[in-house]
This record gives C-alpha cells, sequence and structure tokens, in this order.
DNA sequence: CAGAATCCGTAAAGATACTG
DNA sequence: CAGTATCTTTACGGATTCTG
C-alpha cells in the first residue's frame, strides 16, 4: 500500500496514522510507559522487600505529605495492585499484591533502560542547552 | 540483619527503608515507569513506523493543541529522543534517534504488562466501586 | 499513628487568535 | 503548514489544622 509515495517526499514512505489508535481508552495505549501518578511507581519499589506501615513509607518518599500519600495508597488499592491491613493499635500496613508484583517486571526493565543510556541522555541535554536551537535540524 | 524481628509484628521482617533511596535526582530510580510527560510515550509511539510530520501526528493525538504538542516535541528533542529536520516548503518532520527508538523495548514490555493484567485491573476497579471501602482490610 | 478536611500556589493543559 | 502569543482553566501537589 502507499506503493507510489509522496510526491516530493524523500522519507520513508509510511501508512499513515490511525486516527484511532489512542481512542480507546486502554491504559496499554494511553500510558505506554506511565503508570499511575508520580509517586505510584516509588511507591511500588518500597513494597517491594515486604509489607510497610504508612509512617515508614513517608520516609524515602522524601517530603509527601499524608495527604497525598494517602491519595496515592488509594489509588494503587483500587487497581489492586497493593493491599491495606489495619491491624491493632494504629497501626496500618501495605503490601503488593501478586498482581503489584508482577509490575516490578516492567519496571525494572523500565529502569534499566534509563542505566543503559543514562550517558546520552545527560549528553543530550548538555548539547541542547549549549545551542539553545534544541536539535533544530535543516534539511539541504 | 533485625534477625529478632520488631515486638508484636507478625509481617514479614525485612530491612528498614533507604531514607535516601530516592534521594540522587536519578530518573532511573524516580522514574521507575514513567518517561517523560502525558504525550512522550504516544508521540514515540507514534513515530514508531517513520518519521511524521506535525500535523500528522495531532491526527491520533486526539485533541493536542499545537502549543502542548510543539512542548513535548521539543522536550523529546532535548533529550535526543527524536530528531526535528525542516525540509523546505513548510514542511518538517519529526523521527526517531536510535535512542529513542531504543526505548521503544521498555515500552513494549510496559504495554505488555498491561494487556496481560487488563481483566485485573478491571475487575479490580470494579469490586472497589462496587465497595467504597475500597479494598481496607482488617487483620483478625 | 493514620489519616481527613480545608486552603492555597504553581504548573500543566486547553482555547483562541495571530504569524512567517 | 508549523508554529507563536496570550489568556483562561484545571489538576496536582503542598501546608496547615484537626480527629479517632
Amino acid at each position: 500500500m502507499v506503493a507510489e509515495g509522496i510526491p516530493g517526499y524523500r522519507g520513508a514512505v509510511t501508512e499513515p496514522l490511525d486516527p484511532e489508535m489512542f481512542d480507546p481508552v486502554c491504559p496499554s495505549d494511553l500510558t505506554p510507559i506511565r503508570f499511575g501518578d508520580k509517586w505510584a511507581g516509588m511507591i511500588i519499589r518500597c513494597l517491594e522487600d515486604g509489607p510497610r506501615r504508612f509512617s515508614e513509607l513517608r520516609i524515602p518518599l522524601r517530603g509527601i505529605t499524608a495527604k497525598v500519600l494517602t491519595q496515592s495508597l488509594r489509588a494503587l488499592a483500587r487497581d489492586g495492585l497493593i493491599a491495606r491491613t489495619a491491624h491493632p493499635a494504629q497501626r496500618v500496613e501495605y503490601a503488593l499484591t501478586p498482581l503489584g508484583r508482577s509490575m516490578l517486571e516492567p519496571m525494572d526493565a523500565a529502569c534499566a533502560w534509563t542505566r543503559e543510556h543514562w550517558d546520552e541522555l545527560i549528553d543530550a541535554r548538555e548539547a541542547s542547552s549549549a545551542a539553545p536551537s534544541y536539535g533544530l535540524g535543516r534539511a539541504g
């Protein structure tokens, strides 16, 4: 298809984009690499080694307020990624569900990618901050 | 170590969380599964099959304004994930760089996870909307 | 301790009009 | 076509105070 190409077009000849490719409100498309809110990933990571208490979570999540932490925990619980358990005496714990734990795999893949390409990312940023043309290219 | 455990604690005995585990401003920790802004992932996905024009990108990105698309494209270019090329006659194309293309791998992993667990996610949401207790558990 | 309720500032996003 | 400029709206997160 599109065998003839487009007049004057020298790039790759590709199919037009599907206008509905992001239409169904489906996270597998909508959030290709963006699960949850700002804190979700970090919370999941904090629960990796076992259940944690509310106050315990606030330590590495530097400066997160109780409100925001509560909101994030609730959102994760709503999606079945974590479970809340109230023990006697003001003790509440949060733990990964099997579903939540399974999320560690794609998370690790994302972290590995960032580590692998960290230098390239830094270099790109430095290059673009040096030249305020942020990578504007001109085709001759 | 923590061999004795915590008095009255019946869960898993785990090391305390490292207070500095998210301290270095390093995306590999900070953004375990959250690259870029709201649109970054979708833009990367749109460029998977080859270069695309500005207007072309606006189609599947339903309703994105020129301003927001410009901002997102600029941010991606700044990080070296996409390249901008201005062809003659008001024709500007955006294409994945090798670095940007390499991001498709972790993105695919994330998408695959979501597809695999889609039903569980839906079920969890329905269960929590049915019972407004959003998964509050009580330990006996 | 584990939140809930309220107020507030910023920043992201959207609408609209305009430009080379 | 590919943006820019400006204004308005909204969402997000933070600070503070209060409660069982």
